[in-house]
DNA sequence: AGTTGTCAAGCTAGT
DNA sequence: ACTAGCTTGACAACT
């Protein structure tokens, strides 16, 4: 089992989702961002790598931009060399990775208008992995969608919308439950109909259910995975005290993450600790594994 | 140096 | 009709 956490590590004096305005874009200036996210992005590795924190979402802001139609440059050949070093290191020391596409990616829109950039951006993420040369167990998350009122023919849309990607894409999606519209036992549908894998996320799982306790639910999640996936890949987040349903907590709970570990047991899967104070309950909660 | 409004993109629920 | 929330964080223009 793995540990990690998304995108930012604040211990570090830098962050790999460095951005400009549009309205400043240049190449030049796009290509000076671009170093200085991966040159962050190899601390953040090199800390994780040290903590045996071996499972790390990357951020969507690596290369800003990336699928806007103001960018015609061929990032990705300039760039060749620095993602091909970094996949080496990533592999070399057995780290999971994940990228979460933002929340203006929706596949099933009723708008193709957002379903082509939405693949556009699918693309991005994806590309970012292969330049990195890591296998289809590294994971491109997203939700099933909006529902604009119908969701039967909304999973039906994602459904036909997945199978027109090309196979490449294809092998780097997973879907994730999500807390007010897709539940666990949607996601099982759309997998049945695509055989995309599901991310369990246990607090949106607590938002929207269908009844299933956390162990049943793991499993169902946890069939979904074929062995050229990798293990199954969960999101963790304790729901912040005092606060509307879906609020992630500042810290992690040690205890409810003990009692979420006995409730998983047997599953061999790696948790993402989507918490606030980031590396820090990743810290926490490795010494608990190991200890 | 610190504060604050704004940022490429979408959808839902709550007011 | 409008806003908060979603991984909200980071930029940039202002005090």
């Amino acid at each position: 089992m793995k540990i990690g956490y998304p995108c930012i590590n604040n211990s570090l004096d830098c962050t790999s989702n460095r951005t400009f305005r549009l309205i400043n874009y240049s190449q030049e200036r796009l290509i000076e961002t671009v170093y200085q996210n991966l040159e962050c992005l190899q601390k953040i590795l090199d800390f994780n790598v040290k903590n045996k924190l071996l499972f790390f979402r990357i951020g969507s802001q690596l290369v800003p931009f990336a699928s806007h139609e103001i960018n015609s440059f061929d990032w990705a050949d300039y760039f060749k060399k620095e993602f091909k070093e970094m996949g080496d290191y990533i592999r070399k020391n057995d780290v999971r990775i994940s990228m979460h596409p933002d929340q203006f990616v929706v596949l099933n829109s009723i708008r193709d208008d957002v379903v082509d950039k939405s693949i556009k951006e699918i693309e991005y993420h994806c590309q970012v992995l292969d330049l990195m040369e890591l296998d289809q167990t590294a994971k491109v998350q997203i939700h099933i969608g909006g529902v604009y009122g119908d969701k039967k023919e909304s999973m039906k849309r994602f459904a036909k919308n997945y199978s027109r990607l090309n196979s490449k894409i294809k092998k780097r999606l997973a879907i994730e439950n999500d807390h007010v519209s897709y539940s666990l036992k949607d996601c099982l549908s759309v997998h049945k109909e695509t055989g995309v894998p599901i991310i369990f996320d246990n607090l949106h799982h607590q938002c929207l259910n269908n009844g299933e306790p956390i162990s049943e639910a793991i499993k169902e999640a946890n069939n979904s995975w074929s062995e050229k996936d990798g293990n199954l890949m969960v999101d963790y987040s304790d729901q912040k005290k005092n606060q509307k349903k879906g609020v992630h907590a500042d810290t992690i709970n040690l205890d409810s993450f003990k009692t979420f570990l006995k409730e998983i047991e047997g599953i061999d899967c790696d948790i993402m600790l989507e918490i606030k104070d980031k590396e820090k309950s990743a810290l926490k909660a490795i010494s608990l594994i190991n200890q």
